[in-house]
DNA sequence: CTGAAAGCGCTTACAG
DNA sequence: CTGAAAGCGCTTACAG
C-alpha cells in the first residue's frame, strides 16, 4: 500500500519489523481509517462527548472492538494537560497497611490510570477535614457524622464513599448480606452457639456484617447473647486473644463467625493451642477471602476489585454531573475446611 | 516581554491566568532558553548522554535547579514509546501482603515513574523461573541457589537483587550490623540472657540479623544459646505464640530482640498476658520501624525509600552497560520506650 | 558538541 | 455533526 505524501525514509523504521501493518498497538489513527472517520471524531467517541451522530458513534465503537483498541494513557495525559487528580481521603484510625485496603488501592489505581487520571492521597487537618482539595475524592470509610461530606458536598467537589450515607454517592460490599449468608451457613450446620468476633463498632462494615448476624440468628428463634461479641481488634493476634481468653474464661460454644479472615486464622490459632479441633470441636467462617491469608478457610468472598471499578464509575458520573447513585457489590459464602455440622 | 512570532489567540489563554510568565510547571522549553541551548541539548543533559560539553551541562544542570524543573513523565513516555519495562520477581515464599513489602513496593513504583518506567510483576514458572522477560528485572528476595539469577544473567538481562549475592547487582539494607546494634543496645543495658525471635532461616536478611546478633554476643564473651532462638513466622501472632510457649516452658530470659516489628509487637502482648512488663521485666527491640506497628517500639530503623531508589539506580548502570555493583543502606538504632537497665 | 525539526498518540477550539 | 490542524512536553536522527 503506497500512501501519497509520506516522507519518512527508510532509515526510520526498525529493522526488525515483522508484520508490517499491526506495527504495535493500533492508534487513534488506525481506529480512524478503519471506521472512515477523523480522529477527532474518534476521540469525541472515546471520551463520551455529546454532538456525534449514533450511527457514526456506533461504526467507530465496532472498528475500536475490531482491532481491540485502548487508549494510550501517556497520550492522553499529556493532551489533556489538565489532568483530573482523584485524591483519596481516608477515615481517621483506618490503617493502611491492612491487606484489604492495600488490595483496594491496588486496584483503584489500575482502574483510575486506564482513565489516564492520578491518584494522590489527602491527609486529614487535624480537624479531620482534608488538607487539600483535587478535582474529584475517594473517601475510605466515613465516621457517623464526618465533616468530610458536607466540606465537599459545599464545594460540589464529586466525590464517592466507599462505604454508604444518604444523599451521597457510594459503593459497599454486601456486608449485611455476608453477616446472613455466614450465619445461614452455621445454623444450617445445626450450630446455635456462634460466637461473634469483631472489633469496636465505629466502622460501618462491621457494624452490618454484625447486623446481618444478629438478625438471621433471630429469624431462626436464636437470642443474640453479649458475651458472644468477642473483640479481636481486626488482627490476627487480637483474635487469637480474645478468643483464647474467652476459653479460658469458661465459654462455650460451637462455632465462631469472625468479621475477617485476618480474626479468623487468630482464632483458629487459638483454638488449636486450647486442644480444640477445627472444624471437628469448632466450627471458623472467616470474611474477606482475601489471598495470602487462611488458604483452607470457609468465608465470605469479597470482589474488592469489582468495588474499586464501580467507585470509578461513580466518580466519572459525579464529574459528568450526573445525579448521584450507589451500589451494593454482592458477596459470595465459600465453604472450605473449618466449618463441620455440630456434633 | 513581546515573543516575536507568537500567533496564539488570546481565547486560547484560560481566563484565570494569575501570573502570566510561570504559568504551572516549567517545561524543557522553559530550561533551554533559561540556559541559553535547544531543547536537544537539555534532554541529552537530564538522559545523562554522553557528548555534551562539561560547561554546558553544568549550565543546564544550574537552569533546571532555578527553574526546579522536574520532568513530565507523560511527554517523557510518549515520545520514547518503546517504554521499558520493570519486571518485579518475589521469592517463592514471600508473601506480598506483609507491610515491609507493600512499602517497599510503594517507593518502587514512585521511583521507577519517575524515570517514566512502568513496572509490571512477573509470576514465577512452577521451576521457579520468571514467566515472562522485560527489559530489566528486579529480584526481591534469592534463594540459596536461585535459578533466576543464571537465567537472568545467561540472557544478559539487567537486574538488580534486593538482597545479597556474589558477582550481581544488589542492594539490601545492613542487616547484620542491625543485629549488631540491637544486641549492642541490650548488652548496653546489662542484659545477658537475650531471646532472639525470628523465623525459619530460609530467609537472608533474617540470618544476617541472627548472625550480627550471635557475633556481638560472643565478642561479649556471652555464648549464644540455641533454646534462645524462637520461631515467630513472621508474624504478630507467630511471636506471639513463640514467646507465650516459652514462657510457659520455663525459658528465663531479661530481653527480646526481635528480627522483626510485628513479632516484637506479639512478643510484647504475650509478655502481658504472662504478667510480664516491657520494659521492667523484660527488654523487647524489633526491627524495621514500620509506620502503624508498636509506635513507642525500641527498634532497628530500615530507610525503605533508599533501598528502593538504590535498587532503580542501580538498574538504571545496568541498563547503560556499567559494570556491576553493590549497596548496603545503612540501618539505626532507635531507641523508645521498650528497652531498660536490666533489673 | 549543538540546533532545528519531526514525531510519539491523543484532545479540542475552529471552521464548515 | 464532522474534519483539518495545532498543540501537549518530550526525544532523537540528521545536519552542521
Amino acid at each position: 500500500m503506497i500512501v501519497s505524501g509520506y516522507k519518512m525514509s527508510d532509515k526510520k523504521r526498525p529493522m526488525i519489523n515483522h508484520q508490517l501493518e499491526p506495527t504495535g498497538r493500533p492508534t487513534i489513527q488506525d481506529v480512524a481509517s478503519e471506521a472512515g472517520v477523523s480522529t477527532g471524531t474518534v476521540s469525541r467517541v472515546i471520551n463520551n462527548r455529546a454532538g456525534v451522530k449514533a450511527i457514526t458513534r456506533q461504526q467507530v465503537l465496532l472498528a475500536m472492538q475490531r482491532l481491540n483498541y485502548r487508549p494510550d494513557s501517556a497520550a492522553r495525559e499529556l493532551s489533556l494537560r489538565q489532568m483530573t487528580r482523584v485524591g483519596l481521603s481516608i477515615a481517621a484510625g483506618n490503617r493502611r497497611l491492612i491487606p484489604y485496603f492495600v488490595l483496594f488501592l491496588e486496584y483503584l489505581i489500575n482502574e483510575l490510570q486506564t482513565d489516564g487520571y492520578r491518584l494522590e492521597e489527602i491527609p486529614s487537618r487535624s480537624d479531620g477535614l482534608p488538607e487539600w482539595l483535587t478535582d474529584a475524592v475517594v473517601l475510605f470509610g466515613a465516621h457517623d457524622d464526618d465533616l468530610r461530606l458536607s466540606y465537599l458536598q459545599q464545594r460540589s467537589i464529586p466525590f464517592v464513599l466507599v462505604g454508604h450515607h444518604p444523599g451521597v454517592r457510594w459503593v459497599m460490599p454486601d456486608d449485611y448480606n455476608g453477616g446472613r449468608q455466614a450465619t445461614e451457613h452455621l445454623l444450617r450446620l445445626g450450630h446455635r452457639e456462634i460466637v461473634h468476633l469483631s472489633g469496636y463498632m465505629n466502622n460501618q462494615s462491621f457494624q452490618d456484617r454484625y447486623q446481618g448476624h444478629c438478625d438471621t440468628l433471630q429469624a431462626a428463634g436464636v437470642q443474640p447473647r453479649r458475651d458472644y461479641l468477642l473483640d479481636g481488634d481486626f488482627t490476627s493476634l487480637g483474635g487469637y486473644r480474645a478468643v483464647r481468653k474467652a476459653l479460658e474464661q469458661g465459654l462455650r460454644f460451637s462455632a465462631i463467625f469472625a468479621a475477617s479472615d485476618e480474626m479468623a486464622v487468630g482464632a483458629i490459632a487459638a483454638l488449636g493451642d486450647m486442644g480444640l479441633r477445627v472444624p471437628m470441636d469448632v466450627s471458623v467462617v472467616g470474611f474477606d477471602d482475601l489471598p495470602e491469608i487462611g488458604e483452607s478457610l470457609t468465608t465470605i468472598r469479597q470482589d474488592i476489585a469489582k468495588i474499586a471499578a464501580t467507585a470509578v464509575k461513580l466518580l466519572k458520573q459525579g464529574l459528568l454531573g450526573q445525579p448521584v447513585q450507589h451500589e451494593v457489590v454482592p458477596v459470595q459464602l465459600i465453604v472450605r475446611g473449618t466449618t463441620a455440622r455440630r456434633r
